[in-house]
DNA sequence: GTCTATACTCTGATAGAC
DNA sequence: GTCTATCAGAGTATAGAC
């Protein structure tokens, strides 16, 4: 009576998807991917050369998600208004998401230079903070605004926070960040 | 011809943080570790329980060491100036001891809540943060600029920025996140 | 294209001789 | 207090039958 049996790499995608939502990169394995999918481990083969291959697949779809959220908060609001929803839409997907999130900056991961989905998640920051600071390519800005951002992920998730403090610090925090590159932007026509 | 052969806790301890210090946590390991010490594994657990006990030592000797680095830092300094000299410090530690500094915000780090080194460390900070802005306890602040300098280590040692930009960003929103405290700090007497 | 069976390497940890 | 020997388990990946 074997179950539908039939392995499709996108079969193989969803499950690897539900371990990876579950328990992490570290719960993504091949022996307990292949029996939730009812099936031997060797059969996963056929379908991805190795877990590398998996794990790539999934950090891709990964960062074209991210990217999209953010650019569906964002959208269609003043500059200000815009990075204001992108920064709370990021804090909900990583919280949502952690494990989604943590491929996407993991060690191995691309860096954002090269083109790619990672590359189009930088250039969809690097878009609003420039808007808002009215400096053509602030790299400087995008870098201090996503440095808080990811900071502010972890620590919250790694509990190092109290149990006061956390929701505090992401408004003011992202305040000053902000109203920083408002005040250039003010200075800039000069 | 056996060598010094004598083991204490100081010198496993002092092994371990060679390979911490050299692979990271994932290459301190009970056979490498004892293979460094001239001995068999096993006799390792006779001054250790398990790799638990030799990570928490581990990781209490680095929030101490952090913490005094911080605070030699910042001693005798004005308040704007110290707390920049401390983010200076900060970055510089977590680039010249990656893995020390990893180990204090790993997952199964006790949050700062508890007595212990880490809540020295954390109390340092937040004393700097709350001179500055004059606010007494200001944990939004300290949050907010903790969230920040971790944030860039990670995403500068994850490669995630390109060759430029770093270090600008480090520096624009390192004083956009100083100046918010001071101008608090300057209404504050209102 | 899935199966059985297995090779290989790594991990932490323990029993008991000396 | 270090040793030998071993347990018990994890992991990725491959060969070859069907």
């Amino acid at each position: 009576m074997p179950y539908p049996a039939k392995l499709t790499p996108d079969l193989i995608l969803s499950e690897a998807q539900t371990l990876l939502d579950n328990g992490g990169e570290s719960a993504l394995n091949m022996r307990p991917l292949a029996a939730a999918l009812h099936v031997q481990p060797s059969s996963l083969y056929r379908h991805f050369p190795d877990r590398g291959a998996l794990l790539q697949a999934l950090e891709d779809a990964a960062s074209t998600e991210f990217n999209r959220v953010l650019q569906t908060a964002s959208a269609g609001k003043a500059s200000r208004a815009a990075l204001w929803a992108a920064a709370e839409a990021y804090l909900s997907y990583a919280r949502a998401y952690p494990h989604r999130y943590g491929l996407l900056l993991s060690p191995h991961a691309p860096a954002p230079v090269q083109p790619g989905p990672a590359k189009d998640l930088w250039n969809t920051v690097l878009g609003l903070v420039s808007a808002l600071s009215q400096t053509p390519d602030d790299t400087a800005r995008t870098v201090a605004l996503w440095a808080f951002l990811h900071g502010f992920v972890v620590l919250e998730r790694s509990g190092q926070f109290g149990l006061s403090g956390p929701r505090g610090g992401f408004d003011t925090g992202l305040t000053a960040l902000l109203d920083e590159m408002k005040r250039v932007a003010a200075n800039r026509p000069e």
